[in-house]
DNA sequence: GGAAATTGCGCAATGA
DNA sequence: ATCATTGCGCAATTTC
């Protein structure tokens, strides 16, 4: 709403002198002369009639570029479709990547539940680790008194893995 | 790469006036033949597409909303920079998304290094456990004879995780 | 050299 | 009513 003022105003002129060139040839509106301060030669004048204001820069590559040609008009049709088509490739582009992006959101997050898991598995066994290493030290080694501790061969891990997915 | 920037010398340079240059090709001559690819007629009739709007015999609900009038100028001109603006945003967020996934890519890459070595870790301390199990259920269990595979404990396990990124 | 593909840009309809 | 989006056509340029 109110940041647009200064962008480009380099081509909005407004010394006064609106050089709203339309570069076509109907323009009973707008005769040559009217502005005066007229560059930026057309490099497709198009002009037909050719009375009596000469468009010098005739500078077609064929003769009979005009609009009304076959030529052009097929021309203009080829471009036009090769146009929609190329968009049309492009905004799919940026729709798969969208999704790529999706994806690789979604496989990261599973990826950083597995190393969770992983990393809580492996905290497990190594505290059972720890907890062996110090009976050992403290020899303590009853063969199967009560339910301490020392019972260090039941693996409570879930199913553990080894297979992915 | 360099293509829209010669594109824009083009269009500028060349002179040092930047003229406004407003190509508003077909109009009022502009028959209608040219260009019979309309598939939504628009409310107002005007020529084929893009800058066409001609079709001079037209009842504009506002009166003054030719191209002259200086209302019609001034909102033209102020779309023109609404829609580069738009469309500059447009691809610049492809340009993040294609980023976006770059990056993402290379976390996952990383993720799953990280599990690759994690379940490495988690599947030596297994086998040293099930060795140990082994060994108890072997009635095997000599205090700490020579260094077989019974040293359970020494984890040669680095620092390992504990911390992220 | 030529045809297709890109790209910048303007217009108009439409959405918010 | 204003700005933002979007589809479309044109023309210049690039790519093949």
């Amino acid at each position: 709403m109110s940041k647009q003022l200064l962008q480009k105003i380099s081509n909005t002129n407004q010394k006064g002198v609106s050089v709203i060139q339309n570069q076509s040839h109907y323009s009973a509106l707008n005769p040559a002369g009217a502005t005066g301060l007229q560059q930026v030669p057309p490099l497709v004048p198009a002009s037909p009639g050719g009375g009596g204001k000469a468009t010098p820069p005739n500078k077609m590559k064929k003769t009979g570029m005009e609009k009304d040609s076959d030529e052009y008009r097929q021309r203009r049709e080829r471009n036009n479709l090769a146009v929609k088509k190329s968009r049309m490739r492009s905004k799919q582009k940026a729709q798969d990547t969208q999704q790529r992006v999706n994806e690789l959101k979604e496989e990261n997050e599973r990826l950083e539940a597995k190393i969770k898991l992983l990393s809580k598995e492996l905290s497990v066994l190594k505290d059972l680790f720890l907890e062996h290493a110090h009976n050992l030290a403290d020899n303590v080694q009853p063969p199967a008194s009560g339910g301490g501790p020392g019972d260090l061969c039941h693996n409570n891990n879930s199913g553990s893995n080894g297979s992915s997915q």
